[in-house]
DNA sequence: ATAATAATCAAGCAAATGTTTGAATATTAT
DNA sequence: ATAATATTCAAACATTTGCTTGATTATTAT
């Protein structure tokens, strides 16, 4: 479909390094999975309750104790980060324990935390 | 403030291991820097500047083409980005370049790429 | 069986957040 | 100076998203 010259006009943004911006264009597909565990980590309850999770496996109504918060909301955030194999869950007896599903999470919190220690290391200075 | 009968019911919520849920929620203070990191990658348009950036420095016009975006919403989310010091701008002439600011940003980018890689491997068994 | 407890689910509400739009600032070119 | 370009900013709008509430399922205990 061939653009009116009035478009094109409006289109014609410039650009300073047109070959560079088509080469990382094209790398640009498939972040989803990425954008998604970040989304995930970048709540603050989901995060406490990963950073409780990297300490160990956990049950439930001992999560929802640890946030502050009801059993419901804490099976809501359990559910989302379930969808997306940050956690995993096993069911014994009443009870349902979480705990990470993989390396790599626990690898991104112990990154995040030597920022977080650098951050406030840096602002004391 | 003392509690009702009534409402101490309602709060006398059943927790397994109260000593280690005690124990994890000292550790729960201060998370906010890790969670901002999280959240500000966590962002379609954010994390593609971050990703793009991890190529290499760009300026403000270049990303917007890269992100195929308005380059006020990419001003907008660079602004952001620069409060919490996950990218650096230096202006020259009229361009104003970014580039990632802490090279622990990097490394969350690398484990979650590395992450992905596995995932989809994953699903293609 | 009946009651009690742990956890999940679904609908609705409230708050937070990303994008658009148009204007303002700053630097370069004529 | 004036015009053109790169970037930032602020207000308004639309969407997303997290939490509450009440009901449902599943397991254990009596």
């Amino acid at each position: 479909m061939a653009l009116k010259p009035a478009d094109e006009k409006i289109c014609a943004v410039t650009c300073i390094d047109p070959e560079k911006v088509e080469q990382i264009k094209k790398r640009l597909a498939n972040l989803d999975v990425m954008v998604d565990i970040f989304k995930a980590m970048g709540d603050d309850t989901r995060f406490k309750l990963i950073y409780a999770l990297w300490h160990g496996e956990l049950c439930v109504c001992d999560l929802a104790q640890v946030v502050d918060m009801t059993v419901a909301a804490v099976s809501y955030h359990l559910r989302y980060l379930r969808s997306l194999r940050l956690v995993h869950c096993d069911k014994r007896g009443k009870f349902v324990y979480y705990r990470l599903d993989d390396d790599h999470i626990a690898d991104l919190v112990s990154i995040a935390l030597a920022h977080s220690r650098e951050e406030k290391a840096r602002k004391r200075s």
